[in-house]
DNA sequence: CCCTCTAAATTGGTCTGACCAACAGGCCAT
DNA sequence: ATGGCCTGTTGGTCAGACCAATTTAGAGGG
């Protein structure tokens, strides 16, 4: 019989969740924006009929999303578009193995091609700037001797914000926030920041022309590159 | 000077963060394994020496990340490789505006054709069993005169899992989610089943051969195929 | 009148102890 | 062997309290 294979499992409903949804919804719908501050704890269990302890469960849970912030003293505030907090939540669910680091490494390689190409298509001054900068950013620090990381990452994060797509800009963001953590190794062979750089440059060159198949297959044959030392890298421990 | 740009912002530590990052330590080193119950909660907080407030803010922050899952009565169950929970989390994390359904829609159409080409690259024989079960299902559905999207997403959610990158597999299911929730019209123009399950059916040959640019090339086909009769919809509307 | 410093009020963070409801496991009757 | 019942365990919720960080208002000095 089927019938057995209709019946769904019972969704328990508990108090915080609903609290969530309450909030989420009158984020989405614009009734609360960015800054925003919240009624204080003890006020919002009181209208909710909850208590303080099942609100705050609440808004950890939003606050792990993201979409609030508390301030000890100050309160609780409305924060969209802050895109680290939800980066780092992406960055949480996705490291829990040991294989992540491998596993996101080869996410950003299919990512970031198309990443490049539609920062090609789209890219506006503004974003071409913000390209320079870090280009400028990396370019000192590796005059200092530096490994140039930040720098690095920040040019693939200005390229994901050039694509205009929030979307892509949070997972780039998660991305780089474990292989941060992970203190990748890969980042520092000898020669690589060199090569890096040019590469950003050539890039950088490629979007201002708006070129999106030359952004994406500079941008292939640079990470191919990246990833070719990270190996060297790994084999060598 | 550079001085004030090297300050890094004092990090508060609350309580439930603390709590947080010892399991997901211990999940991630091993100690506790997939199925393992975690002591009561009054037996862990008293452990802990924290109270149980800030034992179950953390353990709703695990719950949220879909590391745990808590049912009365029973106790506290590590929960890993459960990917639907944390899916849902970053497709939470994703959207937040209005303009993310088409934004996820093009992350899928960049990620997804990387993703055919490591699937056909990777896939076990298991992994094509369950492609060719997919694709079943999407048959009968449309024989049955249904849409076939259920079809249709087991379909994309195997091909990921081919890949045997679970960071892939999450990023896939939110995209999924995403795209689900919000009961994307162009999965119902009328001839795009038939033509979704030609493109599936082609693809799985594909990665049967192990032909992976080949698989990526129906991928991109596929997609823009989607793609086109998405827009088609939205602006009928 | 304005600025500064201090004290009180506000607010998030934590703790304690309690009660309820759901569940597991054993026991019993059918 | 099956289903109902009892009981201890455990998560879910609640109420009230104290602490610490912060804001704010008022006192005091220029």
């Amino acid at each position: 019989m089927a019938t057995e294979d209709q019946l769904k499992v019972i969704k328990r409903r508990r108090l915080h969740e609903d609290i969530v949804e309450q909030i989420r919804d009158l984020v989405r719908d614009g009734s609360l924006k960015h800054g925003d501050r919240l009624p204080p704890e003890r006020a919002m269990a009181e209208r909710l009929r909850v208590s303080r302890s099942s609100l705050r469960e609440a808004m950890r849970a939003l606050e792990l999303q993201g979409m609030v912030a508390s301030r000890p003293g100050a309160g609780t505030f409305i924060n969209t578009g802050q895109f680290d907090a939800m980066a780092s939540v992406i960055a949480a669910c996705l490291v829990d193995s040991h294989q992540t680091v491998q596993d996101v490494f080869e996410m950003r390689r299919i990512l970031e091609p198309g990443i490049a190409a539609l920062a090609a298509e789209r890219a506006t001054e503004e974003d071409i700037c913000q390209l320079e900068a870090a280009l400028g950013e990396q370019r000192e620090q590796i005059e200092r001797g530096e490994s140039g990381v930040s720098g690095d990452s920040a040019f693939h994060f200005a390229l994901a914000k050039a694509t205009q797509n929030a979307a892509l800009i949070k997972v780039v963001m998660a991305v780089a926030d474990t292989l941060h953590q992970s203190r990748d190794r890969s980042l520092q062979t000898a020669g690589r920041a060199q090569r890096s750089l040019a590469s950003h440059q050539d890039m950088l060159e490629l979007v201002r022309s708006h070129d999106c198949e030359g952004a994406r297959e500079a941008m292939e044959h640079h990470i191919s590159v990246i990833e070719t030392s990270h190996t060297e890298v790994e084999s060598a421990v």
